[in-house]
RNA sequence: UCCUUCUUAGCUCAGCUGGUUAGAGCACAUGACUGUUAAUCAUGGGGUCCCUGGUUCGAGCCCAGGAGAGGGAGCCA
């Protein structure tokens, strides 16, 4: 008999018709009532046993944990709580789980213990809820650059580029580790490496995407990324997702456009296909803010505050109105900021963005047109001479979630950015024949997946999201 | 990497001023009950008090060092 998946049974009418279910065990009441879960919903099916005809030895072998295959008529239920149930003609244990060893509960579980067992936290109601959420998040974005007739392009994992500048890197190598080849200086010899010369993970596909772009007029990548930093925050991972579109004769305004359209699809997507998983997750944030004080509680909950990104446009300032806003805030007058905001050019630092996004607007920001100073070489030097054509994309409880600019098409313009940031020409030579051959205006951003979930999902770290979270001196599985 | 808080039963946590045999709830086991919703009730088993060293007649508690975790900061996506 063909296996029915929970989600949709819930959802049909009480037919009487003989089915069949497999699934994990949740729990088990009564000696009589399973809640079953395969993972299609976070709803359970209740299976009815009827323990004076069913064997003692399969009754004590339905525990929490256990995988099962039963067999039944799904009936109108007696009992409150569900409207469908399945009153069980036959029970098969197909993997038991023995309850003395079997690290869940049915209780709540804090989400730190629950990370140390992350191969058995799929099993749990929020990590079901979360990776349901993210999978939808992750088909929504290609669809959405599908429909808009973007080419999806693979960028490299293994790259021999070291110029990107977005972080510390981590080398490939399969030299014995203990005893790499020398040359005649006592350096270690690359040449006799693998790819013939110094490799490492990717940190971004950016400058490969641009190449792309320069043929395709638009693609983006889609990837796993690789930063050795040593990063210990809610918000940073070692391995994380990014979403790196690159569009050809589009400017800063377009690129604004885009990622904002983008955000505000996904989310909706989410909302549509995933009703019930974020209406759980938002009851849970709401439980949790229960128990902090008063002045710590979010005004939104998750539901509402998606809605509201959904509703609104987002707020676009440039660097310059920013650091007016800040300077003239009390919060800086009060100097409540542990960094005062005194000149134009300085960095802004999280409590200031926190400031603008959470306090101040109360809505996700985009900040354009920084100091080139402070950003990286690629981007567009506006005509002021002070400034790049760069963008940040700035959430409520995120901060950060895209960076990306307009960039810099003109040839000279990039020589003389990579040479004031130490870039060897020849190191990019691939990169600047861009400019050397049918270079045009073009502009693309860097989406982190990981903390689009943390958003969508109301979770807070982002190693929640993920399911197998790369951090330092954290790598299980 | 820096600041800060924490580490006691499978989980979540109490543990007084340093004092004799370290507790609770949940989980688990056994039994009762049998239309339950994290069922309920009764009984029971379960401890390297993170590790190493020190102070003390005596350390879960005090001191030093180390490890791990949480939160914040920096770096960023």
């Amino acid at each position: 008999m063909a296996r029915l998946r929970i989600k949709d049974i819930l959802k049909s009418s009480p037919t009487e018709q003989v089915i069949t279910v497999k699934g994990w065990v949740r729990t088990f009441r009564n000696n009589s009532f399973i809640a079953l879960n395969d993972g299609s919903t976070n709803n359970n099916l209740q299976v009815v046993v009827d323990f004076t005809n069913t064997d003692e030895s399969i009754l004590k072998r339905i525990t929490t944990g256990a995988a099962i295959s039963a067999t039944g008529a799904l009936l109108a239920s007696l009992g409150k709580g569900q409207t469908v149930e399945l009153k069980a003609s036959s029970i098969e244990i197909i993997g038991d789980s023995d309850a003395e060893k079997y690290p869940l509960q049915p209780k709540k579980h804090s989400l730190e213990f629950l990370r140390e067992i992350a191969h058995l936290r799929f099993r749990t109601n929020t990590f079901g809820a979360v990776f349901r959420v993210r999978n939808t998040l992750a088909f929504a974005i290609h669809q959405f650059f599908n429909e808009k007739g973007f080419l999806y392009i693979h960028t490299p994992i293994i790259t021999s580029s070291d110029a990107e500048g977005a972080g510390e890197m981590f080398r490939v190598t399969n030299f014995d580790i203990a005893n790499p080849p020398k040359d005649e200086q006592g350096q270690i010899d690359y040449k006799q490496d693998f790819f013939g010369k110094s490799t490492n993970l990717t940190v971004s596909g950016q400058l490969e995407g641009e190449l792309a772009a320069m043929a395709f007029s638009d693609i983006y990548t889609f990837g796993p990324t690789f930063r050795a930093e040593n990063s210990n925050t809610t918000r940073h991972l070692a391995e994380f997702w990014m979403i790196e579109p690159e569009m050809a004769f589009n400017d800063l305004t377009d690129n604004m456009n885009l990622a904002e359209e983008m955000l505000q699809y996904v989310m909706k997507v989410a909302l549509e296909k995933n009703k019930e998983d974020i209406e759980f997750l938002s009851q849970r944030l709401e439980e949790e803010e229960k128990q902090k004080p008063q002045n710590e509680r979010s005004e939104l909950s998750l539901l509402d505050k998606l809605n509201f990104c959904l509703e609104n446009k987002f707020e676009r300032i440039t660097y310059t109105q920013a650091i007016e806003i800040l300077r003239e805030s009390n919060h800086n007058k009060k100097k409540k900021f542990q960094y005062l905001i005194d000149k134009w050019g300085v960095d802004l630092q999280s409590e200031h963005e926190r400031y603008l996004v959470e306090k101040h607007f109360k809505k996700p920001v985009i900040l354009t047109d920084y100091p080139k100073e402070i950003k990286s070489f690629y981007m567009r030097q506006n005509d002021d001479g002070k400034t790049v054509a760069a963008m940040d994309i700035l959430f409520p409880g995120i901060g950060e979630i895209v960076g990306g600019s307009q960039r810099e098409e003109r040839l000279e313009h990039l020589e003389t950015r990579m040479a004031e940031n130490g870039i060897p020409a020849e190191e990019l030579s691939w990169y600047l024949d861009t400019r050397r051959f049918g270079s045009c205006p073009h502009a693309g951003f860097g989406l982190g997946f990981e903390r689009l979930v943390l958003f969508v999902t109301g979770m807070t770290n982002i190693r929640d999201v993920i399911p197998f979270p790369r951090s330092p001196k954290n790598c299980e599985f």
